[in-house]
DNA sequence: CGTCAATGTTGACGATTCGTCATTTTAGTA
DNA sequence: TACTAAAATGACGAATCGTCAACATTGACG
């Protein structure tokens, strides 16, 4: 069961990426993502509406100018990080692909990964909510919406090729007039569905009564045994292959997670 | 198949509604209405983003004090209108409930209704995605924040009721450890993450390549025999029920979104 | 009917925030 | 060094937000 899925260090193709030619060009992109990191920042300590231009440039040791050559407007300078944490997710996804077993089975580890990202980065998960909405997807500079489209092809697309798997392995037949697309897109919904709830009701006030946890797991299964994608959830124990994924692939990314909801005194805890 | 579902006319307990006590209040209440109303039309006209205090202020006949009484802020009034949203939601939701059929089939009406919402009022379905960010939770009344949960509650217990109805019917049998609240929960993920998505990406460039008509009935599905909900979909042509649901019950809705659709040349047909 | 307190309304105002642009500075090159 | 293209600056105007002291309306009561 060897992979000749994306290639892992491909993050972007070239078209959409501003060529790097010299020393200059170089310190601008690393002054980027200079400013978003303190663009984060100011996030977690003013709120999220906390974060103004104007703060960011009295944060930063540029000008305001230079700022907005970054940035074309506040909107953008959301999307610029939600297209870093559409990165960083393909980081994740791609190490959890690396789990060994099943097609099934690394299926799971990706939605671990989703969900672990965005435990690990709430911020940056609202800012990718955020961006689905018309408010940012108006104002944004049309070069970044761009960028922004294509990650998340690519995200869908190491999706697709689990599911290709699974096909090509006879462990999933796709019903007469389905494509592999639908059932993935399905299997985005309810990973998007169900994280995007979670997150935002337990932000809100509610007393979760769910087993968090297990949660995201339960769905999924839930939805994957729909499709006959075997071995079914009945047959096998997916609960254990979950903890797997946290203690062989995410080892250093959970006692990170960890070691900061202790500090915060959060609970979103995922193993 | 009797219901004693929840009481048809029962908004909002009166718990979390201004007493309406004396012309005076029914005045203002009317007004507030009428301002939601010159919001939407505002939003719909300038964007989402093109929505202002001082554009709603204009085009009313009130000053900026009195708008500012009934709406705390910006945020508050996007939580007003999806309270709104919320409430002409559940208002779907019952009318769907009338839908001759078993408990599964009743399930679908209730999705078909929530899509069929999300596409009669698109600019509704975005305020309550952007509720759900925390700029407006963060800014928003307290009150309204409240109402907001209720209203929530109440969209949910719909779920949850027919969940409660299948189990008795016999239809459904939950895993052992399982709830039906973990169940409805599902049913809710999959239900908000494909409408979502589905409207996040029509909005964007993307050609959709899915059927988006039957993409959301489809995922249904699958999750709904993955819980062994009888009869599955392998015995039943629940695609006819789907689209009795728009002959029986939402004729109405439907031709006015047709209408609509019609003149803006969206492309959201749903029948 | 007149008075008064409570309630509701007004719009001018200060504080932010946004985004622009004419000017100055810097980096690279001849 | 001189010159040019690219980049940085920050003062500025426009827009938006939300407040508040002054004013108006209502209705209860003598």
């Amino acid at each position: 069961m060897e992979f000749n899925l994306v290639s892992k260090d491909g993050h972007l193709s070239d078209c959409l990426m501003k060529k790097i030619t010299g020393k200059r060009q170089q310190a601008i992109a690393e002054r980027e993502q200079e400013l978003l990191l303190l663009a984060e920042h100011i996030m977690a300590e003013h709120g999220f509406s906390g974060l103004t231009m104007d703060k960011l440039v009295a944060a930063c040791d540029y000008s305001k100018g230079t700022v907005y050559n970054h940035f074309s407007s506040k909107e953008d300078l959301l999307c610029a990080l939600c297209i870093k944490a559409m990165q960083t997710e393909l980081d994740f996804f791609y190490k959890a692909l690396n789990f060994k077993g099943n097609a099934r089975e690394k299926l799971l580890a990706l939605c671990f990964a989703y969900r672990l990202h965005a435990l690990s980065h709430p911020t940056l998960f609202y800012c990718v909510l955020t961006s689905k909405t018309p408010a940012v997807a108006e104002r944004a500079s049309q070069e970044r919406l761009d960028m922004q489209f294509v990650l998340e092809q690519q995200l869908g697309e190491v999706c697709n090729q689990l599911f290709v798997l699974a096909i090509e392995n006879g462990e999933l037949q796709p019903p007469e007039g389905t494509t592999f697309t639908q059932l993935s897109f399905a299997a985005w919904a309810m990973a998007f569905g169900s994280t995007a709830l979670m997150l935002a009701a337990s932000t809100a006030q509610l007393v979760q009564a769910l087993e968090e946890e297990k949660t995201l797991m339960f769905n999924m299964n839930l939805m994957l045994d729909g499709m006959q994608w075997l071995p079914l959830s009945s047959d096998f124990d997916y609960w254990d292959s979950w903890q797997r994924v946290g203690e062989e692939v995410f080892v250093d990314e959970l006692s990170k997670l960890k070691e900061h909801t202790r500090h915060t005194g959060a609970k979103g805890k995922i193993t």
